[in-house]
RNA sequence: UCCCCUGUAGCUCAGCUGGUAGAGCAGGUGGCUGUUAACCACCGGGUCGGCGGUUCGAGUCCGUCCGGGGGAGCCA
């Protein structure tokens, strides 16, 4: 069994040559001695049509088992549709049910389906057309950020994903241990970490950053692409307790030249996936997120506005707009500011960069007022925040103030703090949260439906 | 964590001020030589999220718990 897939025989040309295609049922319709079934093996967002002659041998007696959902094999000659709503189609000259889907319990039916369902089904909904579409995008996406650096140079690194230093600061991490929970080993009346797995505590990792900087400063430009974990208890359409991150770094690089390479990756693997998924995007724009097409192509070709955090503070001080919570200097930017910068000032994406050292982490570099740090965030319309960057602290001293400002233990982040002690370097680089990414590019509304299986608080079912 | 909305058939929903449950789609059966949101006819299908309360009577009102959604905060 080595049938083409169905994205290959949809552009082949008629012939008298028979085929086999195997697929899954995604709809039948029948009339007095004819069948059509149409077919889907998830490798195209079309569906081949298969024409059953219910009179022919063999065919009818299978035929009632081939029911939404079912897996076939179809034996036929393709060829040119008299019907419109498709070019070709396969005569069937035998057809096999793999295995059937019974009709009154099969979840899925020739209908659309609500997202909420959908999310309660998250192992069948991948044979949806709009997650077919989802996952080739996403993998679309994927190939398209490995390509944009492998291009370039970039280095791939592979940081941990169990990890005991924390670039955010304490409290959102996932906790590793092999310790007995029901009876913990204590010393001084406080858990003995000595006596766990790694001999302290461990988590999951948040971030690859701080690893990524010790490779960057030895391979120039690296980047990540992996998994991040987040134990916030935050309840939104766009966070994930468990999601991929891409995390470029870049030695010799200063805050300019960061936010260059993000603009420029950006509209990479907007090109990418608009060039290769054309269909898929097809989908999105004319059901999920009408007009995304159009904004997509409008922000490849458009350079990204750049201002300062005080440039923006003070737009949003000159905004008609009534603000919940009013912008001003040293607040940090409220969803409905992003929203307002980049849906109604600017319609397009921004870059803020410059922000109070209050607001931003611990290793972002200090600006020579002393009051601001070297960080950018690229917001977009919709979402907001979808990347989120700095050119770091290259200076020692400077950042052993600013860990212990931020309350941080110098000692866990002697290692950190030895690439500035030894040859030291100017380096930038930001995070992308890909699932965020996947959302700007589809439209999808929900983080947790750009992802096969989402893990959020209170669920990680499947 | 906070605020708001919501839970009725397999799915999407209706059910006004309390009187004992309905539509469309899906499913089944039959009809129709080319359909593509197929069409036409008939049929089956519900502890109205759980528990408790008010009432002669609760899908409807109240309390509580659970699930889902939207927004905020935090962030990617």
């Amino acid at each position: 069994m080595n049938s083409p897939r169905l994205k290959t025989v949809l552009s082949m040309q008629p012939s008298p040559e028979p085929v086999t295609v195997c697929g899954w049922v995604r709809t039948r319709r029948e009339s007095k001695g004819l069948c059509f079934l149409e077919i889907n093996d998830g490798s195209a967002v079309e569906s081949l049509q298969v024409v059953i002659d219910l009179r022919a041998d063999g065919l009818a007696e299978e035929t009632p088992r081939a029911g939404t959902g079912a897996s076939v094999e179809v034996r036929g000659t393709l060829a040119a549709s008299p019907g419109t709503g498709q070019a070709v189609e396969l005569q069937a000259l035998s057809l096999r049910v793999i295995g059937e889907a019974p009709p009154e319990s099969y979840p899925l039916q020739k209908k659309r389906h609500s997202f909420e369902f959908l999310r309660g089904i998250a192992h069948l909904r991948p044979r949806t057309n709009t997650f077919g579409a989802l996952m080739r995008v996403r993998n679309g996406l994927a190939a398209g950020i490995h390509a944009f650096f492998q291009e370039r140079g970039f280095v791939w690194v592979h940081t941990p994903i169990i990890t005991t230093s924390d670039a955010e600061g304490a409290g959102e991490l996932f906790q590793v241990t092999t310790l007995p929970l029901e009876r913990l080993p204590l010393a001084d009346g406080r858990i003995d970490y000595a006596r766990d797995f790694f001999g302290k505590r461990a988590g999951l990792t948040v971030s690859g950053q701080l690893e990524a900087e010790a490779l960057a400063l030895a391979l120039r430009d690296v980047y990540t692409f992996g998994p991040a974990f987040r134990a916030e208890n935050s309840n939104t359409s766009r966070h994930l307790a468990e999601f991929w991150m891409v995390e470029p770094e870049m030695a010799f690089c200063d805050l300019a030249g960061d936010m260059d390479v993000a603009e420029a990756f950006i509209k990479f693997i907007l090109r990418w996936v608009l060039d290769r998924c054309p269909l898929d995007m097809e989908l999105f724009d004319r059901w999920i997120e009408p007009g995304i097409l159009a904004t997509l192509r409008k922000v490849v070709e458009t350079p990204f506005v750049r201002i300062t955090y005080a440039e923006a503070i003070d737009a949003l001080g000159k905004a008609q707009a009534s603000f919940e919570y009013p912008a001003s200097w040293g607040a940090d930017l409220q969803s409905e500011h992003e929203k307002h910068l980049t849906e109604k000032v600017f319609q397009g994406p921004v870059i803020v960069t410059d922000y109070p050292k209050a607001i931003k982490a611990f290793y972002m570099k200090l600006n020579d007022d002393g009051k601001t740090v070297r960080g950018m965030d690229v917001l977009v319309p919709r979402l907001g925040e979808i990347i989120g960057g700095s050119e770091r602290e290259a200076d020692a001293e400077k950042l052993r103030a600013r860990i212990r400002e931020a309350g941080l233990d110098e000692r866990d982040y002697s290692w950190y703090l030895d690439l500035r002690r030894y040859g030291s370097a100017p380096h930038a680089g930001f995070g992308l949260g890909f699932e965020r990414l996947v959302q700007y590019v589809t439209g999808m509304a929900n983080i947790r439906d750009v992802i096969p299986f989402p893990r959020a608080v209170g669920s990680a079912e499947f």
